[in-house]
DNA sequence: CTTCTATAGTAACCAATGGTAACTAGATAT
DNA sequence: ATATCTAGTTACCATTGGTTACTATAGAAG
């Protein structure tokens, strides 16, 4: 059966949700460089509070996208690392990163333009 | 100056936000196979309201990834057509697609695993 | 002439999510 | 004793998302 991600019920869409999710594909692609402490994530992603670092972070452990290891120091030291399906998965965010980069200033001028067309026809 | 997307006032993360849009992805997606009218929408796409759908459309317009055009009918039909920066937007959106189609299952496998685990430590 | 259909929305309201700030806990340093 | 570091959790508030009912217009059906 092939996935029709406009059916309300496909889980295809619970992926693209996740995607969608603000923070995890930022979390994702840092940890693509190298694996991160808590704090250093939190220090990184200018932004996001603990409470959404540590919801987001259990939720991609949960969906397999990453690995979380206690580590016995003191204090206790957690280190989150990429698993081998988050690699795939943030090579498959990187053109939409891209597009974002190469694009930002065409979204922003038609921006302006349908802003201001909007203020032109109130008047 | 390089776009850093982990910078909170970036604007390149606002992209990243409008793909995070639950529907905005799922309409640009259909509009590139043909244009459409509201109401075709609508259907099309399981479990969206019409406040949504307007909604969304409305930004897409705004941020020039579609266009709309209301043809003088009775009643007056509205045709959403996406535009060629809308055209590639959509195309950096394809590879997130397919990786969801391809790993569903084994993101649906992680999340079993995680439940049963956590099931487990509670007991 | 009233009611039903269709079009494309808007408005009021409620539920869920996102974000802020304060708090926990254990050990070490000042 | 107090402050600091770690990695979180909890209570609360604001913003967003979603549901339902409503608008306007015109033609067709009864």
């Amino acid at each position: 059966m092939k996935p029709n991600v406009y059916a309300a019920e496909c889980p295809t869409r619970q992926i693209l949700d996740r995607v969608g999710d603000k923070w995890a594909v930022l979390i994702l692609l840092l940890l693509r460089e190298e694996a991160m402490r808590f704090n250093q994530l939190r220090r990184t992603i200018e932004g996001i509070s603990q409470k959404m670092l540590s919801q987001v972070l259990k939720s991609l452990e949960r969906d397999g996208l990453l690995k979380r290891r206690a580590i016995a120091t003191v204090p206790v030291t957690v280190e989150y690392s990429i698993t081998q399906l988050g690699v795939t998965l943030a090579a498959a965010v990187d053109p939409l990163r891209d597009w974002a980069e190469e694009n930002l200033k065409d979204v922003l001028a038609a921006q302006r333009r349908y802003d201001a067309q909007q203020k032109e026809e109130a008047a």
